[in-house]
RNA sequence: GCCGGAGUGGCGGAAUUGGCAGACGCGCACGACUCAAACUCGUGUUCCUAACGGAGUGUGGGUUCGACCCCCACCUCCGGCACCA
């Protein structure tokens, strides 16, 4: 009797096998050609989430399609963690934060174990671990020794709920809310580090060389949101320099007023006596305004007199300053010059309240705008008109002759700026890496000595939600003699950036147990850069540009190589719940993937993601599709075990094109499919070649063909639904593993179609098809066409015009 | 508002990039097997029409022998950014 198919039965036993047998060991090999397929680590949250499955399994089956290729694969899996979620729950529940990590970590690995994935554990990296952190402090020290890590006093956004420093990409909306609690953001005046990302501003503009998709290449230019133009000295009339920058030098001359940010310092110096008041209570009001949450449609300009005026470097003209919320404080210098006739935003400040309007851009044939009657700005490049001893300069000109102009002057400078800020790394908080920085009364702040590293987290720990980092109420830890000169000094007791972790966890899978450096640098030279990154695009702008910066400037300081570490960059799409919505745990529509392994195995639940969407789009889980999927493994399942033994009937000869014809077209379009990440229509593939030997079994089953063919179906499940494939191929005497075999070789001259179909069509109309031979000469074409019945009922005694041949396609008649 | 991406049967989705629209599945209908149901297998399934035929890929126009595909204008949905000077 042929044994059922029954998914339970297999998978657990071939899991066991393949890891006792070190089948997913990726080694060091020269002669072979490496391929480093990275998927994104997941945060151990407790469960993995379909979401995991959606991301994972389509990356592992690409990642066991390079490898049957004939490259080494380096396919490896870790955990990010560190973070905020594990100390939330260690408040709620008073668990440890590591042991409630590490508990989430053992559950995570028995289910990503469970999805048949070829990672290889050995190679298995957790940032919390200290084998991991001691080079996170590492990185951080050398950051410091190379000039890349300061400190500041700033004010930083907080979150008054999680207690710690978001970084600005770490706050969403419009009404400032916290990325992980929803809490409205505060802004708070800390001593913090930062990193100098801003360095690297214009060599990560440059995507030369990577293959990364168009969204994430754009997210990040305006992320860095590079803007020339000039920066102009003006100054207040008390004498005090006020810079701004401006995209628009050329419309100097019709700056009428001057708008600083409410947290500008030269407010109070210009604020006259009788605007005080004003003044004062508009500056509380905005500072309040990150606290409040904005309405998106408060597009309406507010804004406040000082009192003071400031001087025109370019015509001496005394100008009113203004300050105002539409100006911010941490985007150029925090001070504009207002010019309202060619910026809309001036423009709507000006009229509101009854400031100067002077038009001194125009076009040719344009009519003259009046600064009086305008009804919005006109933002347009132009003539110069108004402007002094330029006037007349034609728009070409425009920009660099102001600039030169300014400069020859000496008070302004052709300028580049910036929307990138330094990365703020610091955190108050105790279950991250900590900063391996001693600040001493008498030195200053000096690293911790790289022998003394790691500088372990303590175990024993409390946490009170005070805002300030639990490491600081510790009552020995943060006490240590300074290195430098040996007197009482305090650790830092702020934590670092998750982000750290993961802008370097693809070099500690490389050697995950080295001692003497990051990565062992044998391993770093073999296997670097990752060929293949796959993830979600949510970490657009933050773990894949401070990855990027991560990776330039130890480049810079010569610990890594290469200009990029990531070629090839594809994202997903998000599996999201059946009601249409972010799956989540409070909307109660998450579906958990280890009741659908149950159900239908794991090869049917990795197929049915990869057949049942769009990868790159994602969409609502369904469960329609997945019975599809599970009965065509059924039918592949029998239809193999019942050609083992079959004899081939007569007319197996017959069939024998039929069968090697759809074999061949089948390994052309899987490949291409799996390279290019389409990989539903893998499925469809698959599942038609197993119709069409379903099929052909009855007359040619047992026959060499039909063998031949199920040999490479077999292969070719294989990445796709690695459990099953091992059972089948064992079951035609493949031997083990299917896993350790090449990918079937396409033959062209195989894959060819005998007859096609040919459509006639009648002015573009299809009105019949006729199957020929393939290889049907243009002028037997065309005079089957003509021939046709239904052409010449169409034709209507008519003439033909034309008559277009496409060969192998179709005839078109027109007339 | 700006920048990306997408709109195709009842549903998920195909279409060699200008050449048979709807592959592969789901669902549904009918049939076979069954006492019966489920499973399985077979047939059919874009819409309108009794049929000949006609219409049809978000909408309107255009280019072309021929358009889901290219061009112009617009609508809707999803994602991101949002007073960036």
């Amino acid at each position: 009797m042929k044994p059922q198919y029954i998914p339970q039965n297999i998978e657990p036993k071939w899991q066991e096998i393949w890891e006792n047998e070190k089948l997913y060991r990726s080694e060091i090999d020269h002669s072979k050609e490496k391929y480093y397929a990275l998927t994104m680590l997941p945060y151990p949250s407790g469960n993995l989430h379909i979401g995991h499955w959606y991301a994972m399994t389509p990356s592992d089956a690409r990642a066991r399609y390079m490898r049957m290729q004939g490259k080494n694969v380096l396919f490896p899996m870790g955990f990010d963690a560190f973070g905020l979620p594990a100390e939330n729950a260690a408040i709620k529940r008073n668990l440890h934060p590591k042991d409630w990590t590490y508990d989430n970590i053992a559950n995570m690995q028995k289910q990503l174990r469970s999805m048949g994935a070829m990672f290889d554990w050995e190679r298995e990296a957790i940032s919390a671990d200290p084998k991991f952190y001691t080079w996170t402090e590492w990185f951080f020290i050398q950051l410091f020794k190379n000039d890349l890590a300061y400190r500041a006093k700033k004010a930083v956004d907080w979150c008054p709920h999680c207690n710690t420093t978001l970084a600005r990409e770490q706050v969403w909306g419009v009404d400032r809310h916290c990325e992980r609690c929803d809490t409205p953001v505060i802004k708070k005046e800390l001593e913090q580090w930062f990193f100098k990302i801003t360095n690297y501003a214009d060599e990560l503009l440059s995507f030369e060389g990577m293959d990364w998709p168009e969204q994430v290449r754009s997210m990040q230019t305006n992320w860095v949101g590079k803007s020339h133009g000039a920066s102009v000295k003006f100054y207040t009339e008390l004498g005090d320099e006020l810079e701004v920058f401006t995209t628009r030098p050329d419309t100097l001359w019709g700056a009428t007023f001057m708008v600083l940010a409410p947290e500008h310092p030269l407010v109070n110096t210009l604020t006259t006596a009788d605007q005080k008041e004003a003044v004062e209570a508009y500056k509380l009001a905005a500072s309040k305004q990150t606290d409040i949450e904005r309405e998106a449609t408060t597009k309406e300009k507010t804004g406040v007199f000082t009192g003071g005026y400031a001087i025109n470097p370019v015509n001496d003209e005394k100008i009113p300053v203004w300050i105002a919320d539409y100006v911010l404080m941490g985007y150029g210098t925090g001070a504009i010059m207002a010019v309202p006739a060619h910026d809309q935003r001036d423009f709507e400040f000006a009229r509101k309240f009854g400031l100067a309007v002077r038009p001194v851009v125009t076009q040719a044939g344009m009519e003259a705008l009046d600064g009086d009657t305008m009804e919005e700005a006109v933002a347009i490049y132009g003539d110069m008109i108004n402007s002094g001893e330029l006037t007349g300069t034609p728009q070409a000109d425009a920009v660099a002759t102001t600039i030169k102009y300014l400069e020859e002057r000496n008070v302004g400078q052709g300028t580049v700026n910036y929307r990138l800020r330094d990365w703020l790394i610091s955190r108050q908080r105790y279950w991250g890496s900590p900063i391996p920085m001693i600040h001493c009364s008498v030195c200053g702040v000096v690293p911790v000595p790289e022998a003394d590293l790691p500088v372990l987290l303590p175990d024993d720990i409390e946490w009170t939600p005070t805002g300030e980092s639990p490491l600081k109420l510790h009552p020995t830890w943060k006490h240590v003699d300074c290195p430098e000169c040996g007197g009482k000094a305090e650790r830092d007791t702020d934590t670092m950036d998750t982000f750290m972790c993961s802008s370097w966890y693809h070099l500690r899978y490389l050697s995950p147990d080295y001692d003497k450096g990051p990565f062992d640098p044998k391993e770093g030279d073999y296997w670097m850069p990752v060929d293949t990154y796959t993830g979600g695009a949510e970490h657009a702008t933050m773990h894949l540009i401070y990855t990027r910066f991560f990776h330039k400037a130890f480049r810079d300081i010569g610990i890594t190589s290469g200009p990029e570490p990531m070629v090839q960059l594809r994202n997903q799409g998000q599996i999201l719940g059946p009601d249409g919505q972010r799956m989540s745990k409070s909307r109660g529509n998450v579906v958990d993937p280890d009741k659908q392994v149950d159900m239908y195995g794991a090869d049917c639940v990795r197929a049915y993601l990869m057949f049942g969407y769009r990868w790159r789009e994602g969409g609502p889980w369904s469960d329609d599709n997945i019975t599809g999927v599970s009965r065509w493994l059924q039918r592949a399942w029998t239809m193999v075990h019942d050609s083992v033994d079959a004899e081939a009937g007569p007319n197996a000869a017959k069939r024998l094109r039929d069968i090697e014809r759809k074999q061949h077209q089948t390994i052309a379009r899987i490949s291409k499919d799996i390279e290019n990440f389409e990989f539903n229509t893998i499925i469809s593939a698959l599942m038609e070649f197993t119709n069409v030997l379903i099929d052909a079994s009855k007359d040619a089953a047992g026959s060499d063909a039909f063998n031949a063919a199920v040999h490479d179906l077999i292969l070719m499940m294989a990445p796709v639904t690695p459990h099953i494939a091992e059972e089948l191929w064992n079951v035609i005497g493949g031997g083990f593993s299917v896993h350790q075999q090449l990918w079937p070789t396409y033959d062209a001259e195989k894959a060819k179609n005998d007859e096609i179909t040919l459509v006639l069509q009648h002015n573009g109309k299809t009105r019949d098809k006729l199957t020929v031979p393939a290889d049907i000469s243009k002028e037997d074409a065309e005079k089957l066409a003509l021939a046709n019945e239904s052409i010449i009922k169409f034709l209507d005694g008519r003439e033909p015009k034309k008559v277009i041949v496409v060969p192998g396609r179709l005839v078109n008649v027109v007339g």
